[in-house]
DNA sequence: CTGTATCCTCTAAGATACTG
DNA sequence: CAGTATCTTAGAGGATACAG
């Protein structure tokens, strides 16, 4: 049987989201991608903090985020939760060695961005300046 | 008038936002986050090249979601697109010195994930393996 | 205070088919 | 070969209410 090029590649595709997801850049880069997950570590990196400390900061989530944010950093081994059943309860996060392993390379993105993101930003503005100017009726 | 805490945190929310969309390492993160760009950035790290032969390198990339990730990084002025009007036409891609100076970015977020996600999935294994230990019937 | 459980919306991204 | 257009779907993330 013969195979087109298009059914090939559907054939290796679920192969390849294994590898995928096997690829250690590519985890990092999703551990880290989802939306608070560098703010939370950004405030960690300047010590342990409570729930509502960490809630007071971050101003825009909302605590469902700020929570299912904080497990998967937990699940992942880069922060660390202790948990005080009092009343009213009480839970202190703060960095583990691998978390505060990782606050360099944030700080290196942080550096990037902020040296090149005038770039960016103008490249975008002339591009889409171009499209507009370009624009044809269909 | 009085504001409940929730609607305060609801009224300061969009311009947090927009100070999020500001914050220049946030835009880095959603530019080089999306599934395909550090696969084609580091392809394109070896030199110029065609639609067709990253369609082949990058296996399981849609041609859909190559063209608008390409799209993407020519907006942002990183990947510089290069069209010759033949038949059949060709277009090529290639890194621009914005787009070179961020490899070594990609490159020290492979070199820690290479370094550390070992431990991040024992963690995973051990936490994962905690919560179904500890799981109860509600 | 800390945390779950539900519901609901919106968009990223895949499948498919088509044009120059 | 390169690219566009349309349809569809899974899941991320937000709103809200409730519980220990």
């Amino acid at each position: 049987m013969t195979l087109t090029a298009e059914q090939k590649r559907q054939a290796a595709y679920e192969d390849y989201n294994a590898m995928l997801e096997g690829c250690p850049a590519r985890q990092l880069l999703e551990a880290i991608s989802s939306k608070w997950v560098t703010l939370i570590l950004l405030e960690l990196a300047g010590g342990s903090r409570r729930h509502s400390e960490l809630r007071r900061q971050i101003v825009g989530a909302s605590q469902k985020m700020l929570t299912s944010t904080l497990r998967a950093l937990e699940r992942d081994g880069l922060v660390l939760r202790t948990t005080t059943p009092s009343i009213p309860p009480r839970s202190d996060y703060e960095l583990t060695g691998l978390g505060r392993s990782l606050l360099p390379l944030i700080e290196s993105m942080k550096a990037w961005s902020e040296s090149n993101m005038d770039a960016v930003a103008r490249s975008r503005m002339s591009h889409d300046r171009q499209q507009a100017t370009s624009a044809v009726v269909h």
